[in-house]
DNA sequence: TTGAAAGCGCTAACAT
DNA sequence: ATGTTAGCGCTTTCAA
């Protein structure tokens, strides 16, 4: 690796002239400024990064962790993250809680000793369900920047990113109940996170209000043991006048129209469905899933915004936000 | 940040003796080792990473290059690089190529300076286009250990993981010839990649070496421009009688049997459908999709194990090895 | 215009 | 058993 000691060895000047000289500097003629540059890029010269950050202490990067790469939500705001953070000059380092307590207190430790300016994080099912959040507070008190996104937590005190669950959950529901639907059942895998609360009660909400509605509400959960597929199965069973499903994850309203297509039941003449899912988790389907359509892109970018100018104005004591990224109720072929 | 300079200070010893005691150096008295350590954990002290990487030149990090988050099977491949990249006390730092050579090449060159301690690639798309592989080799010039993955080159000479893409493809083609099946057409859109290529290259030569098959045999390209719905329609209108497709990515599949149902084919009586992933893109179909698995946890795994094993031995100039990981074909329900 | 020196936080060889 | 020193690669103040 070629450092500024070997340039200036080569050139014989000192090590603070190269780099001064690198940075073109007022102080240093310009023909040591172009020796110097010259012979920089002929030995593909490049600042070695830990030593600049031990340095300065900025690092230029951000540590984010995801609960779960395989859920295409968290992919795609993985995506946008990258995307926004590389456009500002910041790397990322990604770390996988897979939706573990224990890992998700192992990466903000590792991370919070100068590794990483701040951090980008959503909050994992573990944590959300014991609801011990001593990790990121800690983070917090140490004043290293944090921005959550979708799963969050009043309890933590820190700039946010969410999108309205409750009132997307509504409108959906009022959607279907204004369709004329009188049997509408709500299907989940995510009723332990508050994400997963939220729109739950955004249902509940629609229902108890709905006039004319006569049935009570159903919420069918998947758990962790549970096959997607079984519980759409088992719904049907002990519903088969189902006029109505909206599934507040990104997957179990594919399996349910799936389901649905398979026992013949007429899409949306019959039976309308309406997924959760930032978009047509598959676009292949015939007919084609209606959606509560969550701008993933926007939900990361916003978090890489927040962090970065709380990072530029660290001393400034701003209140901390919440930002609410719109969500649209996106009627394709699933609903009336 | 607590450091060593600050408990040095509180306990009225020097650096050194700190820094000894938190190892448990036998140099150091018990006593010592007791009250530094004791206060090291009141005040939740903690290494700075980067210090320790600068003096050390070991940064524990291996930087990896995605060329597609959103594709699933990079979602995988991440996910199990960083569960074995964890489990070895390694971080990684996460760029995603978004197939761009640009950003690739950026990638590599901001983490080649000491950021990092090797590479794990999959090569972007643009990159295997122009087949412009300099800043590649120029890692490993520099001598800094590189894993490809998946999209590799015969022209790089480092450790590669790969399926035997010509193999899986091939198997699957004479698995279609044996059910008799006598227009048999491929589809992909990753006819520019190098796995791409090989995959068409097994199927063409199953059907040159097929007794008894009369048909040409027929690829469709999605182009980056086109919608996969259009080319698996068109597919369908200039072949009324196609009674098997072979999908050499991981969606069109998915799309050919959603398309087909619409069309009313009996699937698998009048036609067969395999498809090339690492488990059934989507669970929910009904017939599920017959694929070629690849075991996407493995190939992840591996480019960690190769990548450590590396690591470990810099020195030793044993020859690049390749590993190919097995891949099943998984015959569900859209085959007889 | 250039250079020397200190220091970021840590480790380790070498005193004491 | 403990401390001093030098140095990883860089920046920056201060001196020449």
């Amino acid at each position: 690796m070629v450092t500024l000691k070997h340039l200036a060895e080569q050139l014989n000047v000192s090590v603070s002239t190269v780099s001064k000289a690198l940075k073109n500097s007022e102080e240093i003629s310009p023909e040591t400024i172009e020796r110097v540059q010259a012979l920089a890029k002929f030995l593909n010269y490049k600042p070695n990064r830990l030593a600049v950050s031990l340095k300065s202490s900025r690092t230029n990067t951000i540590g984010v962790i995801i609960p779960n790469i395989l859920n295409h939500f968290f992919a795609k705001a993985l995506f946008a993250i990258e995307q926004e953070a590389s456009k500002h000059g910041y790397n990322i380092i990604t770390c996988l809680s897979n939706e573990k307590q224990s890992k998700e207190t192992d990466s903000l430790q590792l991370l919070s000793n100068g590794s990483v300016d701040g951090f980008i994080v959503s909050i994992a099912e573990e944590t959300q369900i014991n609801n011990n959040l001593d990790h990121l507070n800690a983070i917090i008190r140490q004043n290293i920047p944090l921005v959550l996104f979708d799963r969050v937590s009043d309890e933590i005190n820190c700039d946010k990113v969410v999108i309205d669950d409750f009132g997307a959950a509504n409108e959906a529901t009022n959607h279907l109940v204004s369709e004329g639907r009188k049997n509408i059942i709500l299907i989940g895998d995510i009723e332990n996170l508050s994400v997963g609360k939220l729109r739950t009660n955004g249902y509940l909400d629609a229902i108890e209000k709905a006039s004319g509605y006569s049935e009570n509400p159903k919420v069918y959960t998947i758990k962790k043991k549970d096959k997607v597929e079984d519980v759409v199965t088992q719904l049907f069973d002990e519903n088969p006048k189902v006029d109505a499903i909206i599934s507040i994850d990104n997957v179990s309203g594919v399996a349910a129209l799936q389901k649905a297509l398979q026992l013949n039941y007429k899409v949306p003449e019959d039976l309308s469905i309406i997924g959760f899912s930032d978009e047509n988790v598959l676009p292949f389907t015939y007919p084609k899933l209606s959606t509560i359509s969550q701008h993933t892109i926007d939900i990361g970018k916003s978090s890489v915004s927040l962090l970065i100018d709380r990072l530029k104005n660290e001393d400034e004591t701003d209140k901390m936000k919440t930002k609410t990224i719109k969500t649209n109720l996106v009627l394709r072929g699933t609903t009336k």
